[in-house]
DNA sequence: TATCAAATGATAATTTTTATCTTTTAAGAA
DNA sequence: TTCTTAAAAGATAAAAATTATCATTTGATA
């Protein structure tokens, strides 16, 4: 079985409590920010400092096995490092959820058009929800 | 002929010199962060409070004539809202470029899969530009 | 031209993030 | 298992970013 110690190791990082902790809940959660992630760890570690989440998800963030993600009025999120993929949040409840969608296409066409190199894509769409457009 | 002054008063600001140079600048650059805007501005303005920069752009984002666009590993920058569009920032020499594409396809695509009813759109391509892959 | 609400600028206060430093701990060596 | 050491944690200060406050100035309307 693989597990989030086997994960820090692979990423050279040292596996401490904290540290496997905060992969846990990425992997539970799937999105969360920093506010967020704080408050679930002071659960386990009730005398955890703030600057040790930040400095944590910065490394995980070097090491390219956590990436942040920007989302319009909102605070960012971070999550554990996938196959490429796109978002979409709730504008009502905030509510974020991951899609896989081919922007092949349109990458090429990007491509062509603009002469760039791309390496990345940030794609994130907001709207309602199908709990919250019904009330 | 169209002044940003009565874009201004259109979205019922009121038509500050101060405003109208923010806007002049947006238009301008097409693309700014604050501390760009803040830098310009002091030299029309030399006692210009950066306060003022936030305080209108803030103002402006909320009667809907300007709007913040969130790039990853980069400050967030501004622009004047105008046709739907998508952006593709080169990660060597941080330019910015607009681009119209047509999303719709995918659009109807997520809003099936998903069931959200979805009002926005954020896409950001990040690459190597023309000028910075031959380099 | 006078009036007044609103904007500016100066500055303080918050909020967010990073840096510093001492203590603790994980990981490998003996 | 114990020892050693580099690195991480926690506490806290510092820095950076953003917002709030308030006295003064200014734009818009009467």
């Amino acid at each position: 079985m693989y597990s989030h110690s086997n994960l820090l190791k692979e990423y050279s990082l040292k596996v401490t409590p904290q540290r496997v902790a905060i992969v846990d809940e990425l992997s539970k959660h799937g999105h969360m920010n920093i506010d967020a992630l704080y408050k679930v760890l002071l659960v386990k570690f009730p005398s955890i400092s703030l600057a040790t989440i930040y400095k944590n998800i910065n490394a995980m963030i070097e090491k390219v096995f956590v990436s942040e993600v920007k989302i319009a009025d909102k605070k960012s999120v971070y999550e554990l490092i996938k196959e490429e993929h796109s978002h979409i949040v709730c504008s009502s409840c905030g509510k974020i959820e991951d899609m896989s969608l081919d922007l092949s296409t349109l990458i090429a066409e990007v491509s062509k058009n603009t002469k760039f190199d791309i390496k990345d894509t940030a794609l994130c769409f907001s709207g309602l929800c199908k709990d919250c457009k019904n009330k």
